[in-house]
DNA sequence: TCTGGGGTCCTAGGACCC
DNA sequence: TCTGGGGTCCTAGGACCC
């Protein structure tokens, strides 16, 4: 028989930290059996199982997709002014190129490994992303959208066969259907969903992309193969702290009492604790709709002139009331920042101010008057600017405002708001019908102007304009 | 020459109230 | 020596994620 995995204060297990270990000693032969076909999960049903299913590499994907030529080749995504790198293909990842890191650094590799580099097409990506989503939604029933590229599938009373069934079953559709590659990860938390389909991906040829950790065998085993770093919820800071106090493995991280480490860390990490032993602490996505919209770019040359800013806080206002009134919402506060570069070129200025309106509006007009009442407040001259940016918080789904018992209600005009309201949907309706039909005042000015934004390898629009579809020879 | 652009959640601390 | 104590709400800032 092999040796149990049962769980123990083994030697990678967190000194002062860790649960009592259980003895090994006065268990019968049948009790063993038992706890066998316990950890390997023989039989088992579980009442919520997570597929998260995660896009590999998702914007090379997305650009691979209409060029196939490209499939085993070297492939980037860069930022905006194609300043960094934002996606890479397993190829390049290999060549040891990291996330983000600024192109100029790695010129000579690029073209010595004749790396292919495209600019970020985000209005492509978005509408692959919309079409993986609505297949998925045609698999199962509850699907929660987690971000651009992944989603949680929701599944209930399964067993782990009929999990890992499914997995694969959502692996070849969207494979099929829209020829993008994903990896899912099979799991009773998302936490650890997380980390299988990282498994997942790793190991794509011993598991063709899909991976469960439902049984306690296969869980410990995902655990003690991972740094503590992997796991969701664990970024630079919580890895550098945990790693002084000897948690290096996920699997240590798991084994840490919770009430010591309460006393030590957030609430969010002991979530993160639970969740690494399967228990489901973040249940829905909980949040009741996205709570800010922001909207900032930075700009290709340095910006110096008021009048500039101007014209780049209005093209930012207007997009992100676009959002605003795509979310159904209104909004009350309004915050604009400016910065100067971060990269020590001269006098080093960063400034940021909110202003709280007196009713909720999605009225881009409204909107662009505040942001440009704050910057023209905070705007010092003599800067040289690189970035600026408006965020939108405080959201009301109805335009509900409480009497200001100073001021005359008849200031409050509702009739004017309204045809406010009908004046945005037309602009609404025109501009989807081809982006940037209709603009207010000084916002047209900024798409057009190489000073602010610059894409050199931008692919085409081959999923969203007639004129740029893909061409069959 | 060149260094992303979105988001969320938690915590600490201040203001204010009784 | 010790300066009330608890509650709520708001905001700023940090950490994390993709």
């Amino acid at each position: 028989m092999p040796p149990l995995p049962l769980a123990g204060g083994g030697a990678d297990s967190a000194g002062g930290l860790a649960y009592n270990a259980p003895m090994l000693t006065d268990i019968t032969e049948k009790e063993v059996q038992s706890e066998e076909e316990r950890l390997l999960g023989r039989g088992q049903r579980y009442a919520r199982v997570y597929l998260l299913t995660d896009c590999n590499n998702f914007f090379v994907s997305c650009e691979r997709l209409f060029r196939p030529d490209l499939e085993d080749r070297p492939v980037l995504v860069l930022s905006n002014n194609d300043g960094c790198v934002v996606a890479r293909s397993q190829e390049v990842r290999d060549l040891g190129v990291p996330m983000g890191v600024a192109v100029f650094k790695i010129r000579e590799l690029i073209e010595r490994h004749h790396i292919v580099c495209f600019s970020s097409n985000f209005n492509l990506y978005l509408d692959i992303s919309q079409r993986i989503m609505r297949t998925l939604e045609t698999l199962c029933e509850e699907v929660e959208i987690y971000s651009v590229d992944e989603a949680f599938l929701v599944l209930h009373d399964v067993s782990e066969e009929e999990a890992e069934e499914m997995a694969f079953k959502v692996r070849k559709t969207i494979a099929c259907h829209i020829g993008v590659p994903v990896s899912v990860g099979v799991a009773t938390s998302k936490t650890l969903a997380k980390l299988a389909s990282h498994h997942a991906k790793q190991h794509l040829s011993e598991t063709g992309g899909v991976y469960a950790v439902l049984n306690e065998v296969k869980r410990e085993r995902l655990l003690r193969d991972n740094p503590v770093s992997e796991v969701w919820g664990v970024g630079r800071k919580l890895r550098e702290r945990l790693n002084e106090l000897q948690i290096e493995t996920a699997y240590a991280l798991s084994r840490c009492d919770l009430k010591k480490m309460r006393r030590l860390f957030s609430i969010v990490l002991v979530n993160t604790i639970r969740e690494l032993n399967g228990e489901d602490v973040i249940e829905e996505g909980g949040t009741e709709g996205q709570a800010q919209i922001m909207w900032s770019r930075s700009f290709k040359e340095r910006i110096t002139a008021l009048s500039d800013l101007e014209v780049a806080l209005s093209s930012f206002t207007s997009e992100a009331a676009v959002r605003l009134r795509a979310l159904k919402r209104y909004c009350r506060r309004v915050t604009v920042y400016l910065r100067t570069s971060l990269y020590g070129e001269g006098p080093h200025y960063a400034a940021e101010d909110t202003v709280l309106l007196d009713v909720p509006v999605a009225d881009t007009r409204v909107l662009t008057q505040a942001a440009l009442k704050i910057l023209r407040r905070l705007y010092k001259p003599g800067f040289r600017y690189m970035k600026a940016g408006v965020i939108l918080t405080d959201f009301t789904a109805r335009r509900t405002f409480q009497g200001d018992l100073f001021r005359d209600s008849g200031e409050v005009d509702l009739k004017r708001l309204e045809e406010g309201d009908a004046l945005m949907a037309l602009l609404d309706k025109l501009n989807a019908r081809e982006r940037g039909t209709v603009y207010l005042g000084l916002a047209g000015a900024y798409a057009g102007d190489k000073r602010f934004t610059h894409k050199k390898q931008l692919s085409r629009a081959y999923t969203t304009s007639f004129e740029e579809l893909p061409v069959l020879m």
